[in-house]
RNA sequence: CGGGACGGAGUAUGCCGGUAGUACGCCUGCUUUGGGAGCAGGUAGAUAGGGUUCGAUUCCCUACGUCCCGACCA
């Protein structure tokens, strides 16, 4: 894409209202627009950065035999008021139409899920069935906070996934949980599984998925010798006490914020809305069903805390929106332009991503929107570029190195 | 929801009870062109309501908005 042609620009200055590292520089290299506390639009780098991760928590999905769905986000009050969330969930958004009916906005959809498997899983034969979709939620927070990391609408991938048997369930929560290490660490977190309360709906433990950052809300304790991890919520466990599981080392204490969890929700929802299965014996069973999110803008929101420097932001390679910047820097210089221009449409011809800086300014700003929007590799053309000899940079430590046209048309710029 | 701070051109910000100033941006022109250029000209602003005052963008109150701390976080 020509960056004339991106109608987004950068700014030089963060914005007074946001401290968050996240909002200013996703703000300030136009990725988001803020329309409200809480409530982000995603631009056209933002929404490359968001298809990145989605794609990759997509593909973990469908390899564990999940199918893809789009729930409606516009619900009707009946589940909830079945299920007693329409009273019992503070941050369920409620609306009233002009004609007087009232609907809610999805913060969740275990109340249009469990319907739904309901339909089609009629046999102990259709288990295990794991349904999933990725789309916004919205929910009514008291305190929206820390940029796109707390809103009160986001991007959430939530599975639900129905069992004939606790077995079953457990099994694919281990599943899942590799599917989510997975993905996680190609978005370049590190995730840590933590023990966490179930909240108010579920009696049973969760788990919850955290990537150590300070802009996170939770504090836990975790061991660096095992992979033993607490949300200091629920753990009796304290900083510098010997772990419980590998006794090798004392506990750490950290703020971290929680990108996926997971809730083992036991019948209640089949219960709710009389969801059984026969099973082999010909009895009516109700199924065991599981929860699993994964928050999509989140995760982008400590990607920029975990990935950035003074400069900018400085994307990891599986979720950059773009894969290389190609700067021009030929002045004056029509042969150059001609080169540059030349090299453009080979890139695009051998189906590279590519973010080609054509505009009409100074190396110096170039530079510094170039290291703000912070795509992995830039392939910089100058005066003192030759077919056998251009510059490639290294957005993360500043590496810099030659390679020659054809090179660079094979790849060559990604080192 | 409790507490605190803030609210002015597109963005950032200084001073101030009495012509709303500066920088960047944006528009015109010329010069410049490897780390946010220079000159000249131009464009554009006080969240809302009430109060104090001869006079309020400034002080006070209320509402609204935004951020921060806490609580909350199906």
């Amino acid at each position: 894409m020509r960056q004339s042609h991106l109608f987004t620009k950068t700014r030089k200055e963060a914005p007074a209202d946001e401290v968050s590292k996240n909002a200013q520089l996703l703000i300030r290299a136009g990725f988001v627009h803020k329309e409200m506390a809480g409530v982000y639009s995603y631009l056209p780098l933002g929404v490359r950065v968001l298809s990145k991760i989605e794609g990759i928590i997509r593909r973990e999905m469908n390899a564990i035999g999940a199918q893809e769905n789009r729930f409606a986000t516009l619900h009707p009050s009946e589940p909830w008021k079945q299920t007693g969330a329409w009273d019992g969930v503070d941050v369920l958004f409620k609306i009233m139409s002009r004609t007087e009916k009232e609907y809610a906005l999805g913060q969740s959809e275990e109340e249009i899920a469990t319907p739904i498997a309901k339909e089609y899983a009629l046999s102990y034969k259709d288990l295990p069935l794991a349904i999933y979709q990725i789309g916004q939620k919205y929910r009514d927070e008291l305190r929206a906070k820390s940029g796109i990391m707390r809103g009160r609408e986001f991007g959430m991938k939530d599975l639900y996934s129905f069992h004939a048997t606790q077995e079953d369930f457990d099994r694919y929560y281990r599943v899942v949980q590799e599917a989510y290490f997975r993905a996680f660490s190609e978005c370049g977190l590190i995730a840590k599984a933590t023990e966490a309360s179930g909240g108010s709906f579920s009696e049973k433990l969760s788990y919850e998925f955290m990537v150590l950052t300070d802009a996170g809300e939770d504090d836990i304790v975790y061991c660096d010798t095992c992979s033993h991890c607490a949300n200091v919520e629920v753990s009796s466990e304290a900083e510098g006490d010997l772990c419980t599981k590998c006794g090798q080392s004392t506990l750490k204490k950290a703020r971290a914020s929680e990108v996926g969890n997971v809730f083992d929700l036991g019948q209640k929802y089949p219960k709710a809305f009389d969801f059984t299965f026969t099973d082999a014996h010909g009895e009516a069973q109700y199924p065991i069903v599981g929860c699993f999110g994964f928050g999509t803008t989140r995760t982008m929101g400590v990607i920029v805390e975990k990935h950035a420097d003074a400069a900018g932001i400085v994307w990891p390679e599986s979720v950059a929106p773009f894969a290389v910047h190609l700067v021009d820097l030929s002045g004056s210089d029509s042969d150059k332009k001609e080169f540059v221009e030349a090299l453009y449409s080979d890139l695009l011809r051998a189906g590279t991503d590519v973010l080609y800086d054509d505009r009409d300014l100074r190396a110096g700003e170039k530079f510094a929107d170039s290291d703000l929007i912070g795509i992995p590799f830039r392939i910089v053309i100058g005066k003192q570029s030759t077919p056998d000899s251009i510059e490639v940079v290294r957005r993360k430590d500043g590496t810099v190195t030659k390679v020659s046209r054809d090179a660079i048309l094979k790849g060559a710029w990604h080192f």
